[in-house]
DNA sequence: ATCATCACTATCCATAAGGTACCTATATAT
DNA sequence: ATATATAGGTACCTTATGGATAGTGATGAT
């Protein structure tokens, strides 16, 4: 009840310099999440990554990738070899993340069942 | 250290019925976050919040509040006066939303830095 | 000689989110 | 008669995102 203000009108309104803003786009990602969750178990490589995330196209893990490491959340390890080799691991920031994306899941879990029961009261309502 | 498992994959991996999806895809909106936090100070008319909110288009914030009233996070209160008066106000799911929002803020804040180190060092790299 | 593997990379396309502009109704004020 | 305030709705457009598809280079296996 100190942080309890409504600060995020202090920065610009939400434009590109608020702090929320920046991590909400990163969460807003459709791979993120399940990438560092992914990753949390320890380094891994691209191949690993695919075929723990079935679904994700080899475009989409290498942006989600790229974007993380960019964001110093992922560290990328190329090893000069033939076939190539390339490891990814978390970085204290990227673990650091993943505590939060934890506090998030652990929100969503308990609450999902009110927001699904909202949900249809909802369509019934329109539906009468 | 507990909920310390893999388990956004023990849903179908983050189809339509993994609780974090759902939850993430909210918050995702662009002007979720700021329309809950600027609720927490209370109800409020269409019109206060519009000001409040300064560069949001009516349809976007009627949107935004038709959603989260969907969703069981906004009450809606029409007054059948003329001219019309419409007040919302967070429901108890709303305010525990809230609740996790300044979690992040609080996240984001405190890590920003290192984000935009990092960005900074990537693209100091790619100039190069 | 051909194929598969690894880790991408490039290109195109469909969808959807968000933005712009304009429309509604009614009562009061001028 | 006209303008204003209120709380929206609707049509249309642009852009960003994600997904599908195909290609790259090098080597080892068949």
């Amino acid at each position: 009840m100190d942080s309890d203000d409504d600060s995020p009108f202090g920065y610009d309104a939400f434009q590109r310099t608020c702090p929320s803003h920046t991590v909400l786009e990163m969460l807003a990602s459709k791979w993120v999440y399940l990438v560092v969750c992914a990753l949390r178990r320890g380094r891994m490589r691209n191949g690993e990554l695919a075929r723990k995330l079935e679904g994700i196209t080899p475009k989409m893990l290498t942006q989600t990738l790229r974007v993380l490491e960019r964001d110093g959340l992922v560290r990328r390890e190329v090893f000069p070899v033939i076939p190539p080799r390339v490891e990814y691991e978390l970085t204290g920031l990227g673990r650091n993340l993943a505590g939060l994306l934890i506090q998030i899941r652990s929100w969503a879990e308990e609450h999902a069942p009110d927001i699904k029961e909202a949900r249809a009261r909802a369509t019934e309502h329109q539906d009468a």
